[in-house]
RNA sequence: GGGGGCGUAGCUCAGUUUGGUUAGAGCACUCGACUGUCACUCGAGAGGUCGCGGGUUCGAGCCCCGUCGCUCCCGCCA
């Protein structure tokens, strides 16, 4: 145990127990509330350990150290002379953990007086926290409340196992730079200019991906980082233009081995957090999870899985269905137990997600009192009916359309109506890893390819021995670690063969050699200089300790977050810099 | 870039529906009383650019237009 005792305190004001009772203390720290009766004046002193009532009576106290006490205001610092007492039974406080003792305070100094706060640090029950933009403003008085200090200690103890679980399996953390190379692929930069190369600039880094991959390439074999990632992309309450990944990457491996790393690693940290984690998570196939989920990050927690009806429609005399089908398109929905007494307007809210969600419509038909009803009803056969096979009480939704379409449709609507019927529980944990992702995308447009996961990811051999001239089948070693329908992280093996990666490029349409050299030349260097099979994934940090944290925003896991326009209001960045900063940079800045 | 919500005392909020005299409450703050409170209690007091700018009107916190800030979402982002 930390002893906390120091030149000017003994102990941390909010560890004091029974135990210490008849102990001479001295401690420090910050008036949260006073209560003044008079012949008594009581004080909540606060440190980060907690609370423990001080007492100033006259039996024990000199008229100025109960005058001092009367007069100190909330949140000024504070030392304190005194000794630990027992409460009597009946002034017990069973809410605080100091609540069976209590100090009897005999002087007390003003070592931090402090001005009236600009916002409340001490709240009463039930009393609202400020509006978020004072809370940013004020961070300095935020911060001082219990629950964010709570919540910034878990955020240490979670760095804290992340390092021990990979320094105890021999991965070395190491770090790369911060000013680095543009990337003009992927998410926005943050640019800094250079001084001396006029003209010229740095980017903050997206991720260390290639850094982590020379490393591979050097033989360090197994690297981590905690490593900070800048995009400067628009925000939302979980992402901010800064942030925190734990990035890891080894040599000598395949998929299964970074995958049972990453379950024993976030395994950890959620024991580390309190909640219990299987030692090994389910795994799906992306085009599993698309097929029944319609999305790639599914929460498992509740069923009502997507099914293909295509074969039921198919000899109904139906219009909408018929072309679709005769499109190449299928029929596929979801069924919702009880769903058949949900009002119209209740279905067309969720028919409007459905369009939201770039569906042209919502087929419906449900189950009640024995009888199919709805819309298309009148179009079922017997057969269809049989096939389809609605319980009583169910409501079928149907999307027809190519499954680029029916996938984020019927996934929208299926978290509406999880969310509905309260089928999500909150203490409920499914994790799950999504494997073998496509390589790459194709512009529904253009039908140029883009990279999935990242152009450093490897193919599946096999999907590229079997279709060599088909790229847009290949899958991808990449995979993802999901957890509840959230993405905990991601990560994939790499391509350690140089053509093979100069390849990529140029299916990516980077197949000018010199270009790929001028972007990409010091990776390319890096494999061709021996580089070792490798992979790897990354873990976004801040979501995972707000998930722990039981926050529902990443603002309430950072120290000092920036808001939704990337500002920080409290520091005040960012901010015009003078004309001679400019030009010292060589920068002019553009009107309008 | 687009759409929604919010903006009234230091803080949390009423008041805006249907424009009308001097804009209210609780907490915090200041002063006073009180010897066992723990959201102490009681009495008194101070505290307002109703985000900002413009407009309509005899009259605007309230209606209209614009703008700024915070926030949620789409686009964007792994």
């Amino acid at each position: 145990m930390t002893d906390f005792a120091t030149s000017l305190r003994t102990h941390l004001a909010g560890s004091l127990r029974a135990s210490h009772v008849g102990t001479s203390v001295r401690l420090g720290g910050w008036v949260h509330r006073s209560r003044n009766l008079g012949g008594i004046v009581f004080v909540d002193l606060r440190d980060r350990d907690g609370l423990v009532q001080l007492s100033f009576g006259t039996d024990w106290a000199s008229a100025e150290a109960i005058a001092a006490a009367a007069a100190v205001g909330v949140e000024s610092v504070v030392q304190v002379e005194g000794t630990v007492v027992l409460r009597d039974a009946a002034t017990r406080n069973s809410e605080m953990g100091t609540g069976e003792i209590e100090v009897r305070a005999t002087a007390i100094r003003v070592l931090g007086p402090a001005v009236t706060p600009a916002i409340p640090v001490a709240r009463g029950k039930g009393e609202k926290l400020p509006a978020e933009e004072l809370r940013l403003r004020h961070r300095y008085l935020d911060l001082r409340r219990p629950e964010l200090q709570a919540t910034l200690v878990l955020r240490h103890h979670l760095l804290q196992e992340t390092r021990r679980y990979l320094a105890e399996r021999g991965y070395l953390e190491l770090e790369t730079p911060i000013l680095t190379k543009p990337t003009p692929e992927g998410a926005r930069d943050y640019l800094v200019p250079s001084r001396v190369n006029p003209g010229e600039f740095y980017a903050l880094p997206q991720s260390p991906q290639i850094y982590k991959q020379l490393f591979m390439t050097c033989g360090f074999d197994r690297y981590f980082q905690v490593a900070r990632c800048f995009r400067d992309e628009d925000l939302r309450a979980d992402r901010q233009p800064e942030f925190t990944q734990i990035d890891i990457e080894a040599s000598f491996v395949d998929q299964e081995d970074i995958l049972a790393m990453a379950e024993g690693l976030i395994g950890s940290l959620w024991r580390t957090g309190g909640q219990d984690a299987p030692a090994q998570f389910p795994r799906m196939t992306y085009a599993d999870a698309m097929e029944r989920y319609g999305c790639d990050r599914p929460d498992v927690r509740y069923g009502l899985e997507i099914a293909d009806y295509s074969d039921a429609f198919r000899p109904l005399e139906f219009g909408i269905t018929q072309a679709a089908l005769a499109r190449g398109d299928r029929i596929r929905g979801i069924r919702i137990p009880g769903g058949a007494a949900w009002s119209r307007k209740q279905v067309d809210e969720l028919e409007s997600l459905a369009k939201g969600a770039g569906a042209g419509g919502l087929l419906r038909v449900r189950k009640a009192d024995g009888k199919y009803d709805g819309p298309i009803a009148k179009f079922l056969t017997p057969e269809a009916e049989q096939a389809i096979a609605l319980e009583e009480g169910e409501l079928a939704l149907f999307v027809a359309a190519a499954d680029r379409i029916s996938n984020p449709a019927l996934d929208r609507v299926r978290q509406e109506c999880a969310a509905r019927l309260g089928l999500a529980s909150p203490d409920e944990r499914r994790f799950l890893i999504v494997t073998d992702f496509p390589m790459f995308e194709q512009d529904p447009t253009t039908g140029a390819l883009g990279a999935v996961h990242h152009p450093f990811t490897s193919p599946n051999a096999a999907d590229m021995a079997a279709f060599p001239d088909e790229p847009h089948r290949w899958r991808a070693t990449a995979y993802d670690v999901v957890l509840n329908g959230l993405e905990l992280g991601g990560g994939s093996i790499r391509t350690h063969d140089p053509a093979v990666q100069s390849r990529m490029f140029a299916l990516l349409g980077i197949g000018d050699t010199d270009e790929q050299e001028r972007r990409f030349g010091f990776l390319l260097e890096g494999l061709r200089a021996g580089a070792p099979p490798h992979g790897g994934i990354a873990f976004g940090f801040d979501r995972i300790t707000m998930l722990l944290a039981g926050a529902t925003s990443l603002r309430d896991v950072i120290a000092f977050p920036k808001t939704t326009t990337a500002r920080s209001l409290f520091e005040g960045a960012p901010t015009p810099v003078p004309p001679e900063g400019l030009a010292e940079l060589h920068i002019r800045v553009q009107e309008g």
